[in-house]
DNA sequence: GCCT
DNA sequence: CAGTACG
DNA sequence: AGGCCGTTACTG
């Protein structure tokens, strides 16, 4: 719509500029000098036109000159020799810009930083800028594990190794629960012993890298084998699951598309200095913490792109919520700042128009979407009712259409479940984030309360709690016993260590907790605060020690982690749930039941990353 | 929004 | 069943 | 064109 004014003048001779309304004059009091000094060309002279237009002055005169703007194709030293050899006379000398630099102001309608690399003239020196390398033309080869770009043919990753699964249709379920208990005794429960490629030799050889979970397997790599000289990365995995068996389905040839691969460049350092391999691993090991944020060079960009994604979250675009976490993901382990839309675009998970936006988010500090996204006057709302436990997308979307806009609407007005009453009535408490020491704290009353009960059950804080951050927004009890293969063991147990707690007032409230008698497992609920009575949320998940593994892999998170777990067994013709790690089966039309054998690990936590080909990471590495 |  | 919540 | 985590678990 901005540019209508000069569509008017298409197809007919360039007009003179029409006058932008006073907002839109982001070049008032600015005067450009143009190298070189003419409008012959149509299209140049459409741009400077287009410059006045936003309030810009054209001088052919370079003392008057706040900017020179210079034609792409002409060197830097073309412009130092019309210089002025006394100097401007005191006056700042005018900024050296390409013209690329007031397309972009214009098209963001803000005065962008002028010494941005991307304005730099042909052979223009850097005023300052330490890092950021200039990388010449092509983008570093890639070097990703799937390491088609190296010459040797040698590099697979036990990731790539496996034979992956196409897709995963059938969403229709199996009749059969297996049972619980995984067959780690018997030591065949390694996966390799059934990897016999099929001879699949197509199916098995995409090096999956889209998934944010590969990213870091990528990255765990190279911080492994970073002390050394980068020969190879393949040997990584190799120690992740003996099924070396595997590799001979490793010889994909270069059969892929590699060309579409290649486009995108690894984040992976080149090894080419000991320096940047150094500082790539500093990011990369900080990357999966918690705290890999503040000092991330793209953390603006990230934190702008957050704020995108929440608001697609609130409106339930939930499709585009995933891209964005996606991008988000990648963007967190860049160790580099990323500038232009190029350099973006060449990351996995950023497509055209992500890598727009990032550069919008660069040049203009901000991103006129999300601008316009936070006017929206229901967004607040939406906002504040999604915030009350029980209370989604599908609840907030209908309050809203129904007028109410406050807390004190929705009080006076809607019908609530009683989880939902719970959450208004508490809605500080419960959204007030709790102190590490007071998980501690609370987790020490539960587990007091537990051993008086039965000595044998432990007691496993998870959450956020177990990958070592600093608050929580709720306390994650994971409950289980040695000896336990099933549930049902356990929750008698549960059963009573709730009247318990109730009795002892500490839990206040039940939100979700499963009925005694079905086969539920997890309960949800509030307690009251260390100190002050403040309600917290707090969960409880049983969990038979036979399914230990699993389930702290899930209970610990985070879910984006979770998530790239699962993505990635799924593509291994594995499935990864709260229970355990199973090997699919081949289910015929009608769903043939899964067999007992299909469960491969579910007891301990590390072999389930072995079996995975996913390098260990400690809970405090899972940030994602 | 991105990817196959 | 849809909706919500859990990591 | 169709997938993007989980035959998740719980509520009404």
């Amino acid at each position: 719509m901005a540019t209508k004014a000069t569509r008017g003048n298409k197809r007919g001779r360039i007009s003179a500029p029409s006058v932008r309304p006073e907002d839109e004059q982001i070049f008032k009091g600015l005067s450009f000098f143009y190298v070189p000094d003419n409008d012959i060309a149509p299209a140049r002279r459409l741009r400077i036109n287009r410059a006045k237009e936003f309030g810009a002055s054209w001088t052919r005169d370079l003392m008057t000159a706040t900017h020179v703007v210079v034609d792409k194709k002409l060197e830097y030293k073309d412009v130092e020799k019309m210089w002025p050899k006394d100097g401007f006379g005191g006056r700042t000398p005018p900024k050296v810009v390409t013209e690329d630099y007031p397309l972009d102001c214009i098209q963001f309608r803000a005065i962008v930083d002028a010494s941005q690399r991307k304005y730099l003239v042909n052979g223009q020196p850097e005023v300052e800028e330490k890092e950021q390398e200039k990388e010449p033309e092509l983008p570093t080869p890639a070097v990703d594990f799937g390491a088609q770009a190296k010459s040797k043919s040698k590099s697979k990753s036990a990731v790539s190794s496996l034979p992956l699964k196409p897709q995963h249709h059938n969403k229709g379920k199996w009749d059969y629960v297996p049972r619980k208990g995984t067959p780690s005794q018997n030591g065949d429960t390694g996966i390799q012993t059934h990897s016999p490629s099929k001879g699949s030799d197509k199916a098995g050889h995409t090096p999956l890298l889209q998934d944010e979970l590969s990213e870091y397997i990528s990255m765990m790599q190279e911080f492994k084998d970073l002390p050394l000289d980068v020969d190879e990365e393949e040997d990584a995995q190799s120690t992740a699951n003996e099924s070396d068996a595997q590799l001979d389905l490793d010889h994909r040839s270069g059969s892929e598309n590699e060309s579409q691969r290649a486009r995108r460049s690894s984040r992976r350092a080149r090894p080419t200095s000991k320096a940047i391999a150094f500082e790539d691993r500093f990011a990369c090991n900080r990357a999966g913490k918690k705290d890999a944020n503040q000092d991330n060079p793209n953390a603006r960009t990230i934190e702008i792109l957050q704020k995108m994604n929440g608001y697609y979250e609130r409106i339930n675009d939930h499709w585009r919520t995933i891209a964005y976490r996606k991008a988000i993901s990648i963007l967190k382990q860049q160790s580099v700042k990323i500038t232009t839309e190029e350099e973006a675009y060449r990351l996995p998970s950023i497509g055209r128009r992500l890598a727009q936006k990032i550069e919008e988010i660069v040049t203009t500090d901000k991103l006129q979407r999300l601008e316009c996204a936070e006017e929206d006057p229901t967004d607040h709302a939406l906002q504040t009712f999604l915030k009350i436990y029980g209370v989604g997308n599908k609840i907030a979307e209908q309050w809203i259409a129904q007028g109410w806009r406050t807390l004190e609407d929705v009080k006076q007005h809607a019908k609530l479940t009683p989880s939902q009453r719970v959450g208004m009535e508490h809605y500080d408490d419960l959204n007030t984030r709790i102190p590490r020491m007071e998980v501690t704290a609370l987790g020490d009353i539960v587990k007091k309360a537990a051993a008086e009960i039965d000595a044998a059950v432990q007691l496993i804080i998870g959450g956020s709690y177990r990958r070592g951050a600093e608050s929580s927004h709720d306390i994650d009890l994971i409950v289980t016993k040695p000896g336990t293969e099933s549930v049902a063991e356990l929750r008698a147990f549960l059963s009573r260590l709730i009247d318990q707690l109730e009795r002892d007032k500490f839990l206040v409230a039940r939100l979700a907790s499963s009925h005694a008698g079905g086969d539920g497992s997890k309960w949800h609920g509030c307690c009251n605060g260390e100190y002050r009575p403040i309600w917290r949320r707090i969960d409880f998940l049983l969990v038979p020690e036979a399914e230990l593994g699993a389930a702290l892999i899930y209970f610990t998170g985070n879910d984006i982690f979770n998530r790239s777990m699962r993505l990635l067994a799924s593509k291994k013709r594995m499935r990864l749930n709260q229970r355990g790690l199973y090997r699919d089966v081949l289910r015929g039309p009608n769903r043939a039941k899964i067999t007992e054998g299909e469960l491969v690990e579910s007891r301990d936590e590390k072999r389930i990353f072995e079996i995975l080909g996913v390098k260990w990471r400690e809970p405090w590495e899972r940030w994602c």
